[in-house]
DNA sequence: ATTTAAATCGTGTACGCACACGGAAAATAT
DNA sequence: ATATTTTCCGTGTGCGTACACGATTTAAAT
């Protein structure tokens, strides 16, 4: 049923093309020293025999060893989320280190610039094979980012794009139809006359292009078709650092009696949407619809507890497998790879979230 | 930042262990002819120096084949749902077809129980080093799964479960669960005093199961605790091969003006879902809320139009992609595998399907 | 004590490829 | 013409392991 004649292998080239297994393998990586009629001709028996390398046997006789190199947020308690990619980076590296590859995990405060900057400079100068970044810092990755494309050195995003940078490739999602899936399922857990609160908890300073494109995927949601002329869209603003605001902004935009607010919606556009789900549980306003972002463990407490009622995952562990996979199959496989590689939007309810957490 | 010192090999241990590689290597694979005292020494010195083959080493060396068998229903026109998992099946070979590994695809009609049982012997026969297979018929399975026992030929169950059938792994989804999720859903999207149709529409004899425990699982749902007392469950079952059945059946149970209709929903527990969204359309029902299952082409369609609010996806791709790592895992790399691999219940949407289709 | 059989172990070769080394031939310089 | 360089290419060794084969030792049988 299958082809079970022997793979064609390079001494078979060679002797076809009347030429030494070295030669062969002078064509095969560019390394001169070959007549050009001797090459084309090889080249041509190469495609003729349909020749591809035995991966295995190359990796065995080149001692050769890739060092990657990764730069991420510290995932530590304050930012959970982070802790994902790096298992995803382990899982990737447990698969492919048969190839000779290591993989040297870089790490930076998630608000420290300076760090991420002197991280990133340290990384270019041990000149990896590869390298995965997430890019938080936009000035500083288009500083730093010329030094590896001098050097040949390919980069991967991951979470974040940047446009124009020369990367690779970017592996995560589409903020703004991430948006668009939690307008959806607020929109068709309301009815008429609903009012809608998008409120974007923000720690400090800059990072936060993720969190305008969530916002404006979610009202561009509303803006295309399905707009309830009577609609009301509010959007808060809220600094996770000063509890009391919290507090009264909650207090002054969502208080009211049960009736009145039965028919209300809140988007938390990233994953601090625990907070929002504390309050509400608080003020026995649990059954208002809640959609937020990400499966950290206090999320997931509030999903099954049904306060939160959808969770969207951004796969940060897909992301670091996918980071990885995408640099081998670049660098050892020779493989053409996507330049943009999108991670489902998961959906994540009480009763489907057993299957997405863990491994 | 990472060991750089080179790996210890089976001379290494040798050396350590006073004996010659060869002494080693039967040590290692059980090919007995070894004084025991010898043995136990070696194993002492491998843990030791914590000695792991090179697996790239050991497949160049022994030219062993694996040669792997699939047995799954043929994806043609009125069975679009099992082109996916022959797919999966492809690139998973794509990934480890280095290590020597084949596969012998099988095929049999999706109702002809006779066929599925001739070509599960036929594979027995061949004697292949691993097996998927989609069991259909339990009939059938139960009665030949005990010659694959007998060879110690490793059997992965994809999609359909059986139990205790000495199966080494189940790729698939928890029926029941993928049930509640629905009810989720619907629930969710409607409001008190709604009016929910399951509708399982069968073709022909057997392999219901299925079916059947996503009802259960839906029904589960709303009897454990999110049941609106005054909420309707109805349940009908439909020949698909009766045209004029579905039809009045429909009218008899949906039929009627707007406002009336507004607050129902309606689960099919398959994915012919599309028959149902059809007869909505033409009626102007559409905005009845509907739930059913796997992205056959009809269904996107329909979802991308809105008459189908959620689908959800069996991953049949990934089911046949995992089940060849599993017996990949286990029979190369020695790796403790899962019994059960549940596959996530993803819950596509209009907004989120892009993300699902294709590779 | 001698032969025979069994148990135990080392050696050598092969797997397919990478790459260093050096030799022959061709091109250039003297 | 010879001497020198350059171009081109084949040979040989090694990567870490598997396994056939045969060598050596030990035990059993005669």
């Amino acid at each position: 049923m299958e082809n079970n004649f022997t793979r064609v292998k390079i001494s078979d080239v060679a002797q076809k093309a009347g030429v030494s297994s070295g030669t062969v393998d002078r064509v095969i990586h560019n390394r001169g020293e070959v007549a050009i009629k001797t090459r084309e001709k090889v080249l041509k028996i190469i495609r003729e025999m349909n020749y591809e390398p035995d991966i295995l046997a190359s990796t065995l006789a080149s001692k050769k060893n890739y060092r990657f190199a990764s730069l991420i947020p510290e995932g530590d308690e304050a930012n959970l989320f982070w802790k994902s990619p790096a298992e995803g980076l382990e899982q990737a590296l447990n698969e492919i280190k048969h190839f000779g590859i290591t993989i040297d995990q870089h790490f930076f405060p998630y608000f420290d610039r300076n760090a991420f900057r002197k991280e990133l400079l340290t990384i270019a100068e041990s000149k990896p094979s590869g390298v995965v970044i997430a890019p938080v810092f936009s000035e500083q990755t288009k500083e730093i980012l010329p030094k590896f494309n001098q050097l040949g050195i390919p980069v991967v995003f991951l979470n974040t794009q940047i446009e124009n940078q020369n990367n690779i490739a970017f592996v995560g999602q589409e903020p703004g139809r991430s948006g668009m899936v939690a307008a959806k399922l607020l929109n068709y857990g309301l009815v008429q006359n609903a009012e809608i609160f998008i409120i974007n908890i923000i720690s400090q300073l800059g990072g936060n292009s993720h969190i305008l494109n969530r916002e404006k995927g979610f009202r561009d949601y509303f803006a295309l078709s399905h707009n309830p002329s009577h609609l009301k869209l509010k959007t808060i603003n809220i600094n996770v650092q000063e509890p009391e605001t919290l507090e009264s902004v909650l207090t002054q935009n969502l208080g009211g009696t049960e009736s009145g607010c039965r028919n209300k919606g809140i988007f938390v556009t990233n994953s601090k949407v625990f907070h929002i789900a504390q309050w509400l549980e608080k003020n026995n306003l649990s059954f208002i619809k809640l959609v937020g972002y990400d499966l950290l463990e206090q999320n997931q407490e509030y999903l099954k507890k049904g306060t939160i009622d959808f969770l969207i995952s951004q796969q940060p562990r897909e992301q670091g497998y996918k980071s990885i996979m995408t640099l081998f199959n670049h660098l050892l496989m020779k493989k053409q790879i996507n330049k943009d590689q999108f991670l489902p939007i998961d959906i994540i309810t009480k009763e489907n979230i057993d299957f997405y957490i863990n491994h």
